[in-house]
DNA sequence: CACCGCTTACC
DNA sequence: GGTAAG
DNA sequence: GGTG
C-alpha cells in the first residue's frame, strides 16, 4: 500500500535510500549552463497541451494567445531559457512540437540547416523568425511584425502572410463558477479550462467513472482520507483499501451529498461508511477522523513515513523505541545507525536537507519548465525520441509534488535504446540536472558511489527515480530541488505506460482488475492475454482503451484519489 | 467465502 | 520474504 | 470494509 503523503517539517534520511550522483558526494563542477539542444519535433504529445494550454492568465502579456514554438538549435542554454521565460510571462503558448506552433522561433539562419529540425513545408504555413522578434516585441509590449525579423530570406513571404496577432485585448475568459459554489478553503481551485461532461459515478471500477480533481463533497473525502491514512498507518491494508475506494467512488458523486437518499448509488458504501457519512451530514466532521488528526501516534507515524525509505512498518519501530520528532530521529539515525556500518552521515544529512525542499510542490509552469529540459537533454542522446510528463500534472493537478515522464526512442530503429535511461539519467547529469539518484545499492564506504552509468549490464533498467534541480539561468530556479521519475517504454509500449503513469493510484488498480475480469492483464509495460499471453500493442492513449474495452477518460478525470 | 493491482529495487 | 516505492 |  502507498503511504506517503506530505508534511513539511524538517526531516533525515533513513539509511541509504539515496545515493548522491553529483554535488555533496562528488565534487561535480556545479551548475553549467543548460543543455543546448536541439529540440525539433520530439516531444511531447498534444494530450499534454490540451490541459495546459493557460494557467496564469492573469493579466494578458503583448503575446497572448500566440502559439510559439522556438527551437532550441542554435541557441545558447541560458539564452533558450530567457527566451522561454519571456514568451511564456507575455503569455505565449508554449508548444512542443512546431506542428502546434502559430510561430516558430530560431536562430538558424540557412534553409538547409533548419530543415534537419522542421519540415519545410510545415514552415513554410507559419511564421518563422528570429529570436529578437520576441526581444523587440516585448520591449514594445506588441507583437510585431514578421516579415522585420524573418529568419530566413526564402520565408520572408510566408512568415509575413502567416503572422498571428496577439489576442491581449480581447475580453476576459469565463473565470466564474467560483463564486457560485460556496467553497470555503480551498484557495486555489482549477484555473484550467472547466470540464463539462455528463457525470459517471455508479460503476464499481473506477476507470468507468469520471472522477474529477475537485468533487462536491471534497470535505467528506478528506475526513475519510484520514482514516484511511491511519488504516495504512497501522498496516491494515484492506481496511485502507475499502476506504479508498469509498472515496474514489464519492469523488465521482456529481453533486453536493445533502441526504442519505442520495447515495444509494454509490459504490462501495457499505454499513460503516454510510454511518460516517450520516455523522458528517449532521456534524461536517467525523469523530474517529477528529481525534486520529489530534494523536500523537498517528502524527508521528505520518511525520515519519514522510521521510523517503520510510514506511509504515519501520515508522512504528521507531515509535516503539520512543521517538517522536524528527530531531528524535535524527538522532537515532546518527548514532545506532552506525552499528550496522552504513555510516552514511552525510548522506542523509543531505537527504534531510533534500527532504524540507522536496515537500515544497512544484506549479505548473515549473513542471512544464521541467518538462522541456529533459526533452532537450532527450532530443540531444537521441534526436526524435518523444516523451510525455505524467502523473498528477497530466490530470490538471495545479502543484505536484513530484514530475513523472514518460519516454521513447525514435520510430524508425528501435532497439538501438537499451540504456536510455541510464544515457539520459548520465547527460542530465552532467549538465548538473540531476543531483541523485535513489534506489541506491548502499552508501556505506565511499567506494560504492559509482555514477549511475558504469554498472555493466543492467539494460534492462527502465526508470529511474532521481532529485533534480533547476539551471540557476532558470526563469523558474528557486533553488529547490525536485523529485523527477523517468520511465523509458519501448515504442510498442509507450501508450500504456503512460496510461499507467497517469494514474491516479486507484484508477490504475481498478484498471487492472477490470483487465483481469476481461481475461487481460494490464500493467504499464503492455497488455496481455492471460490465455495465451499473447501481446496487444496500442497505438494510441486511446487505443489503450479501447483494447481493454473501456470507454474513453480523459486525463483530467481519472482522480480517483485523494 | 474468496478476493482486493502489479512491478521493481534493496536487504 | 519483507519492506518500500511507483 | 465491501462485494460477487
Ligand atoms: C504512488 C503510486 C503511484 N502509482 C502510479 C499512478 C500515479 O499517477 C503514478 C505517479 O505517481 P506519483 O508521482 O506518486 O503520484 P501523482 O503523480 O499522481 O501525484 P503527485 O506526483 O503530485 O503526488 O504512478 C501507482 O500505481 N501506485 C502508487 O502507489
Ligand atoms: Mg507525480
Amino acid at each position: 500500500m502507498r503511504v506517503k503523503h506530505l508534511l513539511g517539517h524538517q526531516s533525515l534520511k533513513y539509511k541509504n535510500a539515496l545515493r548522491a550522483t553529483g554535488e555533496v558526494i562528488m565534487p561535480f563542477k556545479r551548475p553549467r549552463p543548460p543543455p543546448v539542444p536541439h529540440a525539433t519535433n520530439s516531444s511531447s504529445t498534444s494530450t499534454l497541451l490540451s490541459t495546459n494550454h493557460e494557467h496564469k492568465r492573469l493579466r494578458r502579456g503583448c503575446l497572448h494567445g500566440i502559439k510559439a514554438y522556438i527551437l532550441s538549435a542554435k541557441i545558447d542554454g541560458a539564452e533558450y531559457e530567457i527566451l522561454i521565460g519571456e514568451a511564456e510571462e507575455n503569455g505565449a503558448e508554449l508548444c512542443k512540437t512546431p506542428a502546434e506552433a502559430d510561430i516558430i522561433v530560431t536562430a538558424i539562419g540557412m534553409k538547409k540547416r533548419l530543415e534537419r529540425h522542421i519540415d519545410w513545408n510545415m514552415a513554410k504555413g507559419k511564421a518563422v523568425v528570429r529570436p529578437d522578434w520576441i526581444r523587440d516585441s516585448v520591449k514594445k509590449s506588441e507583437a510585431l511584425p514578421c516579415g522585420d525579423y524573418a529568419a530566413i530570406s526564402d520565408l520572408l513571404d510566408s512568415s509575413i502572410e502567416n503572422c498571428p496577432e496577439s489576442s491581449s485585448s480581447q475580453s476576459q475568459p469565463p473565470d466564474q463558477a467560483e463564486a457560485s459554489t460556496s467553497q470555503h478553503q480551498s484557495t486555489k481551485e482549477s484555473t484550467l479550462p472547466d470540464l463539462v461532461y455528463e457525470p459517471r459515478y455508479k460503476s464499481r471500477f473506477a476507470c468507468e467513472r469520471y472522477s474529477p480533481l475537485i468533487c462536491p463533497n471534497q470535505d467528506l473525502v478528506k475526513e475519510l482520507h484520514i482514516i484511511k491514512l491511519a488504516r495504512e498507518m497501522e498496516s491494515e491494508e484492506r481496511s485502507a483499501l475499502s476506504y479508498s475506494r469509498a472515496i474514489s467512488a464519492i469523488k465521482a458523486f456529481p453533486e453536493k451529498i445533502k441526504s442519505m437518499s442520495q447515495i444509494s448509488d454509490i459504490p462501495y458504501l457499505g454499513d460503516k461508511l454510510t454511518g460516517m457519512i450520516q455523522e458528517f451530514l449532521s456534524k461536517s466532521t467525523i469523530s474517529q477522523a477528529r481525534q486520529l488528526s489530534s494523536d500523537t501516534r498517528y502524527q508521528t507515524l505520518i511525520s515519519f513515513t514522510s521521510v523517503y525509505g520510510i514506511g509504515p512498518h519501520t515508522a512504528r519501530h521507531l515509535y516503539d523505541l520512543g521517538l517522536r520528532t524528527f530531531d528524535d530521529l535524527s538522532r537515532y539515525l546518527g548514532s545506532d545507525d552506525n552499528a550496522e556500518g552504513s555510516g552514511g552521515s552525510f548522506a542523509w544529512r543531505e537527504g534531510l536537507r533534500l527532504r524540507d525542499e522536496l515537500s515544497v510542490k512544484i506549479p505548473r509552469a515549473e513542471v512544464e519548465e521541467m518538462g522541456r529540459l529533459v526533452d532537450n537533454a532527450l532530443q540531444d542522446i537521441l534526436p526524435g525520441s518523444e516523451s510525455t510528463i505524467c502523473g498528477g500534472y497530466r490530470r490538471g493537478k495545479l502543484e505536484s509534488n513530484d514530475v513523472d515522464i514518460v519516454f521513447t526512442h525514435p520510430q524508425g530503429q528501435g532497439n538501438k535504446a537499451n540504456n536510455m535511461i541510464a544515457r539520459l539519467v548520465e547527460r542530465m547529469r552532467k549538465d548538473g540536472l540531476i543531483t541523485h539518484t535513489m534506489h541506491a545499492p548502499s552508501v556505506r564506504s565511499k567506494g560504492s558511489l559509482r555514477p549511475p552509468t558504469n554498472h555493466d549490464g543492467w539494460d534492462t533498467l527502465d526508470k529511474s527515480l532521481t532529485i533534480f534541480n533547476l539551471p540557476k539561468t532558470s526563469p523558474y530556479y528557486k533553488g529547490i530541488h525536485r523529485r523527477l521519475d523517468l520511465i523509458y517504454a519501448p515504442r510498442e509500449v509507450y501508450w500504456t505506460a503512460v496510461v499507467g503513469w497517469t494514474g491516479s493510484t486507484m484508477f490504475e488498480r481498478d484498471l487492472r482488475l477490470w483487465a483481469k475480469q476481461k481475461g487481460l492483464k494490464f500493467d504499464s509495460s503492455g497488455i496481455t492475454r492471460r490465455r495465451d499471453t499473447k501481446a496487444l500493442y496500442a497505438t494510441s492513449e486511446r487505443d489503450v482503451f479501447k483494447l481493454l474495452e473501456l470507454e474513453w477518460i480523459e486525463p483530467r478525470l481519472r482522480n480517483a484519489d485523494l
